[in-house]
RNA sequence: GCCCUAAUGGUGGAAUGGUAGACACGAGGGACUUAAAAUCCCUUGGCCAUUGCGGCCGUGUGGGUUCGAGUCCCACUUUGGGCACCA
């Protein structure tokens, strides 16, 4: 029989769907593992071979932990909604429902040829009504809640509602949007609209008047994650700071918490720092400075409460709600005029336009510490959102404060021994402290670090002031102005909004004739004519954000099918959490984030029992794509080879990399691939053309992208996934070249060929030898530490070298093929799976085997060979028998006729003899 | 600017502080074959020597610790990623 991929890949496919090898159910008597994959967006593109990486590594260890005896739940799904199906129903009409269904069924095709052992009973769509029910069930749960600092976590709403018809909002400790006071007969005494909207200040999922991202030409909102550098990640569109009344979610609330549980999380020390940077926790001091001559008071937010006595001015946001407050007559034409200016720049024009700019008010704060009279500014350089939107300025020691003080000729006062503030400031957290005195306050000679404490402390005593912790994180957007997404299950009912009731979900997506926004402006849901409860009243118009569908989608793989929950009590106990979570690094501050968020709300409503939702995380690297160029002579249609190119003036340009091999075009292909080149001429070095190369993104436009398709069909699933194992660690990003593939798929043949010469078996009931035995064993344990640590490309080696022994060794012996057999089937299903039944004659499935455990006896040497150095030189080798003692190897090494000649005229000073082969004699 | 990550042959990459370059690709040479494919064998970090051994240099740069450093420490250069008028 001869290796035959396209014959048995496809047969033992067809075998494990029909005999459900790998469905999971709950089974107590065995321990259980969740392996999960971030899950696609299903692309119209479809896969190229960087894609299924991840799945492979996920699959490899899925199965290893299956062959341990661990009830493995492997589920895949469709993170269905998104903003690509949706345009592209813009343009084409055709509804998004169909083309993400297209994009599905082609994605499902091929991941159906690679050999995963996913469970596809378990398969979810977010877009599915099935699904999204519970999207929207969670998304009631959060507007039913509030966050208690007191009591740590999410409360029912209604426990709030009873509090403020005792006692007020007096003495809350809770997540709100903006501190309120009212006592209980205000409270009583508000009309049905105003209690909704004071509600609305603490709910976890509230409606809210909140500076958005808004981009003009994708008609929507986005979250912070969604916009990098002032423009959409999707499609690079201008965004736009603009305050609107959207749906929200408190993420803030969780910040301490989201930061706190990271310490539990076997995640990259790099991954968890960006959370930790996107969290941004910073301690500092809220003061209080009052304005002369009026009963204002600033509230501003400082780190550096030490520098107090350095302020020369204040500056607040332009969109500050002091601004109104403090304006003098005199300078009210002329801040608001800036103020007006802002407002026109896009998020995006302010951070390219690093010009300082800015307006004085008029008005003067009184520092609280030593009564010094301090211009207040307006300037666009302190954040709205940040904070309190205003700051006290120490120009003497930061970099932007000093930047306006020179630019506006303010004084600059120097508060640290030695620092010399005359070019720019000084920023450092360190040296004594001068210049800090008052009645009320003196720091003369402290360290930076003690300063700070000691003002924090003495602004608390004071009164003037508090400690205080701000954080970076925003409350997430919740809101979007799109057709593609989850309905909100909310209604208006005389301007109200209300949520539906849990039975009456899911709430459907309608219909609607165009995917446009209407006319007047409205989502585009607002086409749905007669889109209304059976009361009549208006549903949301907006749908939910992508990051909805995919920050629980773990816990519905767990029950898929249940009706009454999102997950049942039993199934949540028993799955519990995912041990292993593979996916891209890009997530790491957007659904990483949401999920654990969206998570810690339902652990504190009492429906998940574990408070992180993903133990351990592995992030793999991207695959780059591999370009290939040629040089066309400038003016000419004559292209010249890579390493004759300098002597010409050329142009590089891409060309297809499949009609080039291993960088050597093949000039007829080339000249049929594009009619301009049907009369190309070509400089040739060895008769050859060759290609330059370069290393990008693996896209369309580059020529450059592989399809795994292809790879399958040409050396079939197993050298596709061994390869791409292969290539180098999980976690690094790595050029992919199919040019390698040839190595993998060498060694499944030579592994054919231990078990088939031509069409004789040759596996025998021979006794191992015991070489036969050593190389086998030796494997076992290189196999198994090396998937514990994700090192598949290492592993794969072991498995080249074991194969090659045991070759060499004319290994027949069922025992040790069998063996070998199982520790390969994680990494190559399809050709184990054949050679298990075809050559070693087992009827069930290999996936049941179990993992065979190492012995030590057999990786025994009968004699160990030593290395002996001088002075850590080597110069001669030492064999001894095994187990020699350390005493005895080192007066070996000593009498060894070779010692002589280094030894000559020196003395010994220390004998190293070294586990690892190495005796290393320290003469002098 | 701050934080994180990396840097090893022609290429992808191996190396618990212990003989650097495993494994694979590519390249060169050879066997088999009418021929090709496939398969197998040898060589393959650089320089010198080579009908025998062998020698020197080598893991981004400069220092340090150590009997011994790709690996640990300090400084720097470069790559990739994150954060960024966040007070």
């Amino acid at each position: 029989m001869q290796y035959n991929h396209k014959e048995i890949e496809p047969k033992w496919r067809q075998y494990w769907k029909d005999n459900r090898i790998y469905k999971v159910d709950i089974d107590s008597e065995r321990k259980k593992f969740y392996v999960l994959d971030m899950f696609p967006y299903p692309s119209g593109a479809g896969l190229h071979v960087g894609h299924p990486l991840g799945y492979i590594a996920s699959d490899i260890y899925s199965r290893y932990k299956r062959l341990q005896g661990f009830n493995v739940l492997h589920p895949m799904g469709y993170d269905a909604y998104g903003l690509p199906a949706e345009q592209y129903a813009i343009q084409t009409g055709q509804h998004p429902e169909k083309t993400t269904n297209e994009n599905i069924a082609r994605y499902r095709s091929q991941l159906d040829k690679i050999g995963f052992c996913y469970d596809w009973d378990r398969e979810i769509r977010t877009c599915d009504p099935e699904y999204y029910k519970w999207t929207q069930w969670a998304f009631i749960q959060m507007f039913n809640s509030y966050y208690s600092y007191d009591a740590g976590k999410v409360r029912p709403i209604s426990e709030l509602i009873a509090r403020f018809e005792k006692q007020g909002a007096a003495g809350l400790n809770v997540a709100c949007s903006k501190p309120l006071d009212f006592t209980a007969d205000q409270w009583n005494a508000m009309t049905a609209k105003e209690k909704s909207d004071t509600l609305m200040n603490y709910r976890v999922a509230y409606l809210g008047n909140t500076m958005v991202n808004w981009c003009p030409k994708l008609g929507t909102v986005l979250a912070n994650d969604e916009v990098s550098e002032g423009v959409s990640l999707r499609g690079g569109y201008p965004v736009e700071q603009k305050v609107m009344y959207q749906w929200c979610l408190r993420v803030s609330a969780y910040a301490q918490r989201l930061l706190d549980d990271l310490e539990s999380l076997d995640w990259t020390d790099s991954l968890k720092e960006t959370q930790r940077n996107w969290i941004g926790r910073s301690e500092g001091a809220e003061m209080k400075f009052k304005i002369a001559d009026s009963d204002v008071e600033l509230e501003i937010f400082t780190t550096r409460a030490d520098t107090v006595f350095g302020v020369t001015f204040m500056v607040l946001a332009p969109e500050s709600k002091y601004v109104g407050m403090v304006t003098t007559p005199g300078q009210k034409a002329a801040v608001d005029e800036y103020v007006q200016a802002t407002k026109r720049k896009t998020e995006r024009e302010r951070m390219i336009d690093k010009k300082v700019s800015g307006v004085f008010t008029g008005a003067y704060a009184i520092n609280p510490l030593n009564g010094a009279r301090i211009p207040v500014w307006v300037s666009d350089y302190v954040l709205a959102g940040y904070g309190t939107g205003a700051i006290m300025a120490v120009p003497a020691h930061d970099s932007r404060d000093y930047a306006f003080a020179k630019h506006f000729d303010l004084p600059i006062i120097p508060l640290i021994e030695g620092a010399d503030v005359s070019e720019e400031s000084y920023d450092a957290k360190e040296g004594i402290v001068i210049n800090s005195k008052s009645d009320l306050l003196d720091l003369n000679g402290m360290q930076v670090k003690e300063a700070i404490a000691y003002t924090k402390k003495r602004i608390k005593e004071l009164g003037i002031g508090e400690v205080k912790v701000n954080y970076r994180l925003r409350d997430a957007i919740f809101s979007r102005q799109r057709y593609w997404g989850e309905p909100f299950p909310v209604y208006y009912k005389d301007g109200i909004p209300e949520v539906l009731s849990e039975d009456k979900l899911p709430l459907l997506l309608p219909e609607v004739d165009k995917f446009l926004p209407t006319e007047t402006g409205e989502p585009p849901l607002g086409r749905a004519a007669g889109w209304k409860t059976e009361d009549g009243y208006q549903f949301e118009l907006c749908t939910m954000p992508g990051f909805a569908g995919s920050s629980a989608y773990y816990l519905r793989y767990m029950d898929p099918h249940n009706q009454d929950a999102l997950v049942s009590k039993e199934a949540d106990e028993y799955w519990r959490n995912v041990d292993l979570y593979i996916g891209g690094t890009e997530h790491a501050t957007g659904h990483l984030i949401y999920s654990r968020f969206w998570n810690k709300v339902l652990f504190d409503l009492g429906h998940v029992c574990e408070p992180e939702p993903f133990k351990k995380l592995v992030n793999q690297g991207m695959i780059q794509g591999r370009s290939n160029f040629v040089y066309r002579i400038k003016d000419t249609n004559t292209f010249v080879s890579a390493g004759l190119k300098d002597q010409y003036d050329v142009t590089p340009i891409h060309v297809d990399i499949n009609i080039v091999s291993n960088d050597i075009l093949d000039t007829e292909k080339f000249k049929a691939w594009r009619p301009e080149f049907n009369d190309a001429e070509f400089v040739l070095e060895d008769g050859k053309y060759v290609c330059g190369y370069a290393v990008e993104k693996m896209s369309k436009s580059m020529f450059n992208v592989v399809n795994p398709d292809d790879i399958v069909d040409r050396y079939g699933a197993d050298t596709l996934r061994l390869y791409e194992m292969f290539l180098g660690p999980l976690e690094q990003s790595k050029p992919w070249d199919t040019n390698g593939i040839d190595g993998t798929n060498r060694f499944i043949k030579k592994l054919w060929a231990l078990f088939y010469k031509g069409d004789e078996l040759l596996v025998t009931d021979a006794e191992p030898t015991k070489d036969n035995l050593k190389s086998l064993h030796k494997l076992i344990k290189k196999v198994t530490s090396d998937i514990e640590n994700f090192s598949f490309n290492t592993s794969i080696a072991a498995f080249m070298i074991c194969v090659n022994e045991l070759s060499q060794q004319k290994c027949t012996s069922r025992l040790v093929l069998e063996q070998l057999l199982i520790l390969l089937a994680p990494f190559a299903p399809h050709v184990t799976e054949e050679l298990w039944h075809s050559a070693i004659g087992h009827d069930t499935t290999i996936c049941d085997a179990a993992w065979p455990a190492y012995n030590e006896d057999y990786l025994k040497e009968d004699s160990v060979t030593y290395a002996v150095s001088f002075n850590g030189k080597a110069r001669f080798t030492l064999q001894v028998a095994a187990g020699t003692s350390k005493e005895d190897v080192e007066a070996a090494a000593l009498s060894n006729e070779g010692a002589a000649k280094w030894l000559d005229g020196k003395s010994v000073k220390k004998v190293i003899v070294v586990p690892n082969k190495i005796v290393n004699i320290v003469v002098g």
